[in-house]
Formats: C-alpha cells, structure tokens, sequence
DNA sequence: GGTTCAGCCTTACGGCGTAAGGCTGAACTG
DNA sequence: CAGTTCAGCCTTACGCCGTAAGGCTGAACC
C-alpha cells in the first residue's frame, strides 16, 4: 500500500518514483497478458490521473523502455565460476524463464531501441564469460548473435503457440486436424498426431536440445574464429 | 487493375474482395512501416468506409491473419530435387528475406493463433523434407523447432537494432558509448568497437554463420533421434 | 513575504476498433 | 411485370487510447 501516514491532508503526498511506476507498469502488464497497460490503467493502480505520469517520464516509450529494463535484470548474469558452457546454458535457461513470465517482453523488445542499463550490464556480462572462455571478439559476436536469436525465437513461438500443455494440444489439434483435409497436409498432420499422443512432451525439454546442439557446435568452433 | 472479367453473368459494381484487401493491407503496413494500417486507413486507400470491411471480414484479427499468410506465402517452398540440407539453408534464407521485407510481420505472428492455408503448406513441405532426408518424426520436430527459432530470433533482433548498415552502425555505436562509462561495461565496448570498425561486417554473412553451425549440428544428430 | 517550482489535475483533440442500423440497386420470385 | 430479398456500402455513435496545453497547490528558498 502506498497510504499516507494517518495524520493531515497537508503533507506532500508520498510522490511517485520511477521505480514505483515502472514496477506497476511490469506488474499490471502480467496481470492483464494483454502487453502494456494504458496510460490510464497505470494511474488509476497509482492513484493518480494519466497526466502526471508525464512529469516523470517524457512520453510512453520511455516507460516501455524501463519495464522492457526490469526484465533484463531478472535474468541471472553468468557466474564467472563455472566453465562458460555452463554459464550459457544457464543464462538461456533464466532468460527464457523471465521471457515466459512477462510475456509482453518479447513484443515490446522490437520496438525499443535504447537499451537500459540492466540490458548492458547484461550484455557485457555475457559477453565477458565468453571471452573468459577463449572465444575470440568475432567468435564471442557470433556465439551472443546465434544463442540469443534461438532463445528469443523459441521462447516467442512458445508465447504465440494456444496451449501450454499436451492436454491442451490435443484440445487445439483435434478441431484443426479435422477441419482440414487430412490428405493435403500429410506430413504435418502425422507430426501432430505423433507429438499429441507423447504425454511427455514439454516445452523445457524441447528448448534443452536445441540449445544443447548450439552449444555443442559452439565448443566445436570455439578456436576456429578469428 | 480490378475489373470483371467480362464473360461473369454477375458484374456488380466491382467489389471489393478479400484478396485485395489483403494485398492492400500488406502493402500499406509496408509503406508505413508502422505495423499494421487502421482499418480507416485501410479502407481510405480502397475508397470505401471503414466499416465495408467487415462485410468481408468479421474482425481486424482475422485481417491480420490474412496478412501473414501473404507473408507466409512468400517463402520458397523447400524443392524436393535437393539435398535436405541445401533445402533447409535455401528456405531459411528465404524466409529471412520475407520477415525482413515486411517486417511488421513477425510482430503479428505471436498474436496470431489461426494459421492460413499457405502457413499450413510451408510447414508441411518442410516436415516432408526433413523426413525424405531421414530424420525421424522426432527429428524432424527437432530440427524445425531449432531452425524456426534461430530464423525468428535472428530476424527480430536484426529488425529491432536500428541500423541497416556498418556505417549508420558507428553513427548509433558513437553516442552511446560516450554516454557510458567506458570502464564500465568493457566487453560490450571492445565488440561494439571492434565490429564497428570491420567494414564488411553485414547481417547475411552473420546469419548464415550461425545457420550453418545448426544444419552441421542437424547432420551430425540426425539419426541419433528415436 | 514574495518567488519559484515540483507535483498533480482538468480539459480537450484526434485517432482507434467496432456495434447498430440505414440506404441502394441488382437479382431473383411470382 | 411488380414485389421481395439481400449483398454491399454508408452513417452515426460509443468508449477506449496517447498526449498537448495550461491551471492549481503548497513546500522551499531568497
């Protein structure tokens, strides 16, 4: 609660802080799943009108600037202790896990440009513990542009698929498969079906062999890199 | 442009057909480059009212949808008369280029959860190549989840920096770092530095460095797959 | 005691998606 | 032929949105 302590109406009301309101922003945007909130929205949670959000932040990019921010610093920087395939795999692993838990991040990333602190911290910690394990620049360049293009990409088609579990799938998959002709799609049909009926099939596991090849082919090219 | 055949026994004025808006919806979030038009916008460019629309479409979603399966449509069918490999990197480039010539596109796939006939085409013709290859259905899940998620993530990324060329690279790279402490985040000034300063530096030689990590990986695992 | 100014509010504008319903004329019915 | 239907388009209106312009209030400083 952000009360006053009970005592006089003339006090300076608690002002808001950017902090404040981006933590609201994030915290609304999961709640509703429906990506950032209105600037309404926003005030009203804050207990304030719309209009003097503009006192502290420019204009709304700003804001979606700074929650895009917190996310990044959600994610776990590599530790320095452990050999740099460890690391990445778990940084991966942390970053997806903050991806899927504000799932508004992805969609607002494209259209941001200025990266906040956290976001560089994290860059050059990354880049760092590649470095640290005898990547040269150019290898370190390509190993950062191959493993966060599968992260993002995976985690987003995650995010845009309707189900989350294989029950669901069945539920999604039965009405499409018949509605389309079976003939015309074979292979893609035989896939469904086939991955519908493993009970086993999760997502966690699906992200592990993909990044498990990547790093696999990584350690291979390591010193081959200029 | 869109007149009547002159043989149909049925010329009304000349309608207005779901083909063609579709067209035009893609080629005026071309222009614009803002994402998707309005539907005013929209129906301005095809002389008619915003609300006509929706005598062809119950929704904007189903629109947008519309709009990807253009987009989808674009992408080179993987060609059976070639290796599985070839056939991979050939469509993989391809639907590089098509995300990139619209790019509002993938920032409406993960709103998306209906897919179009062509979508549904694409991924059948790249199942049934994985399989002609001899990956397994498991396999085959694999190596579509990693290749789609690297083309996505990669071009999301390529799509969200805001530079097209090494030149317009150092003109962004410069400010900010002035702006940060140098010392503070050192790995990510070096590489920045470092890349800035490679003229050659471009995106397709990137992306095909990490694609040909992946299909290496996919050739060595293929038939460890159950 | 007067001035300044951070912090908040009010009002208003143009844009958005779309619900509800009206008009028009070609195509079919009898 | 007149009468009916209905696809195709338009008008109006509602409640959202981001934000420009400007006003009020009270604490802090000279």
């Amino acid at each position: 609660m952000t009360t006053q302590p009970a005592g006089t109406p003339a006090p300076r009301r608690n002002p808001l802080s950017k902090e404040l309101v981006l933590r609201t922003a994030v915290t609304l945007a999961d709640e509703a799943g429906t990506g950032a909130p209105s600037m309404r929205r926003l005030a009203e949670r804050l207990g304030v009108e719309s209009m003097s959000l503009y006192h502290h932040f420019r204009n709304k990019d700003v804001i979606l600037d700074g929650m895009v921010d917190l996310v990044f610093a959600e994610i776990e920087l590599p530790s320095d202790d452990v050999e740099w395939r460890a690391a990445m795999r778990q940084r991966a692993v942390s970053m997806r896990g903050a991806l899927i838990r504000h799932p508004w991040a992805i969609s607002l990333m494209d259209s941001r440009s200025s990266p906040g602190h956290a976001t560089l911290r994290h860059h050059d910690a990354v880049i760092g513990c590649l470095r640290s394990g005898g990547f040269s620049i150019a290898g370190a360049a390509h190993a950062l542009s191959l493993l966060d293009s599968y992260i993002y990409g995976f985690t987003l088609q995650e995010l845009s698929l309707p189900f989350r579990s294989p029950v669901e799938l069945e539920d999604v998959a039965g009405p499409i498969l018949e509605q389309i002709p079976r003939d015309k799609f074979p292979h893609l049909t035989e896939m469904i079906v086939d991955r519908a009926l493993k009970p086993g099939y999760a997502y966690t596991e699906e992200f592990g062999i993909g990044l498990d090849l990547i790093l696999d082919g990584l350690q291979r090219q390591r010193e081959s890199w200029p």
